[in-house]
DNA sequence: CGAAGTGTTGAAGCAAATCAATTTTCGTGG
DNA sequence: CCACGAAAATTGATTTGCTTCAACACTTCG
């Protein structure tokens, strides 16, 4: 199953016809190592790319040489929507794992926007990456280090989730801990010392690009996760999700 | 001149047909006063919010009692263009002085994005607000309290510029040092201090609920800061505002 | 096998928080 | 217009969470 249809069909109600175009416009496919860029901070790129596997990244470097990372983008997340009504990027997009990304067309974007079911369900998708923006920067700001890991923790596993990717014992997390540290503007010698905290605590285990949920219901009561910020509307999203990966398992 | 409007003329070419249209849209007035809440969070509002005039900003409580402003919506800035899609507020909306706010009903919205220049103002202005909340969360947890500071006042400096408020010299900031203090997740007493460092170093003033620029060339390369993000395009929105506010002032 | 990248540990230093008290300003009613 | 109380700003002393620096161990891979 598609992440991204999984992702759309939870954002909005959509015909089979809207799912099979949607599919349709991501088939043109193109992979990314590790550490690669798929945008550059500048660029005025033609086509939108969306991943639609592994793991990337929003990110800025700094004067003082250090990198910003300002977004995970995961299966299923457009990296550069925006750019059509903006122009340029002013940010990065880094690939954090080898990725999988369809890449489509302006026009395409425009024609799918036609069709006010799709132009929804798009629009709804990225009002959440903005609230999800919102909630790190509330993170950031307030959280102590162990928290704020925590609740990134939690988000990521919801996203997941949503796409189909992990469960509630974990879920695969290709990052180094200085990618992490550039994430939660901490030292990669004070992440290193609260991911050590966190296991002893039992919450989590991280090692070899996957992360353990230990306990999830502590570790979301430690981070004081709410996930309504993800408008995930109760649990229907989710259900509406796990009816469609049903589905297709017992098709393949 | 309309802020709204103005900031409208800058994000997209509008004719006057087109402009005559928004400020027909923006005719429904009422007043906050200062400390009020425009909308709470868990609020499923019916009509769309704009400020016309004071400062207002998003904020979330926390379990701690604390707040953490994510925002501030000056002159010209929609509350809330997005609930209409995502159905429920995430966070809450309070004004910091007392504001003019217009009231569009939601029907009105959907009317007026049908117009595909407006569409794309209004499109242009949401993704100016996303690069800027980037930009905070870069702030947030790169930057030291001193320059995090001088960042934020000169990101607004050039945002009320745009709306035509303000100046080189200065303009009028009515916060206290508790609500900068909420809004850079710092406490008021280092906040006091910042701000004394700040002024002793021929920056700024601020007193009185307004904010002097005592040497903006100095305040922005202090702040390393890069209007890249607010997406004015050189300087060619900032001459349209310009002349707008000329034409303005000469027919009134 | 060596080299580079990643993870781990200890010690010292610093930016910012916290606690607590005091002064100044502001808003309101007498 | 002044007096009063409350809110906001300021100051000092102390503590702490995190950084920085430096060394070392482990892993991965050409």
């Amino acid at each position: 199953m598609n992440p991204f249809l999984a992702k759309m069909a939870s954002a909005a109600p959509l015909t089979s016809a809207d799912l099979a175009e949607l599919d349709r416009a991501t088939q043109r496919i193109h992979y990314v190592q590790a550490k690669e860029d798929l945008i550059r901070q500048g660029d005025v790129p033609g086509d939108v790319h969306l991943v639609l596997d592994g793991f990337a990244c929003r990110y800025k470097v700094l004067s003082n040489g250090r990198r910003a990372i300002m977004a995970y983008l995961i299966p299923g997340d457009f990296c550069d929507l925006h750019v059509a009504i903006l122009g340029q990027m002013d940010h990065s997009i880094g690939a954090l794992s080898r990725c999988q990304v369809a890449e489509l067309p302006r026009e395409e974007i425009l024609r799918l926007t036609e069709n006010p079911r799709i132009a929804r369900a798009l629009w709804f998708a990225t009002l959440v990456d903005e609230a999800t923006l919102r909630e790190w920067l509330v993170s950031m700001g307030q959280r102590s280090a162990d928290r704020q890991m925590a609740h990134l923790f939690c988000e990521l596993h919801l996203r997941l989730k949503l796409v189909g990717l992990g469960d509630r014992r974990g879920y695969e997390l290709p990052l180094t801990q200085e990618e992490l540290a550039d994430t939660l503007g901490l030292s990669t010698v004070h992440v290193n010392r609260v991911l050590q905290k966190l296991r002893r605590d039992g919450l989590i285990g991280f090692a070899n690009g996957r992360l353990k949920l230990m306990d999830l219901d502590r570790l979301m009561a430690f981070a004081e996760f709410d996930a309504a910020y993800l408008h995930m509307a109760g649990s229907a999203r989710l259900h509406a999700v796990e009816r469609l990966t049903a589905r297709a398992g017992t098709a393949s």
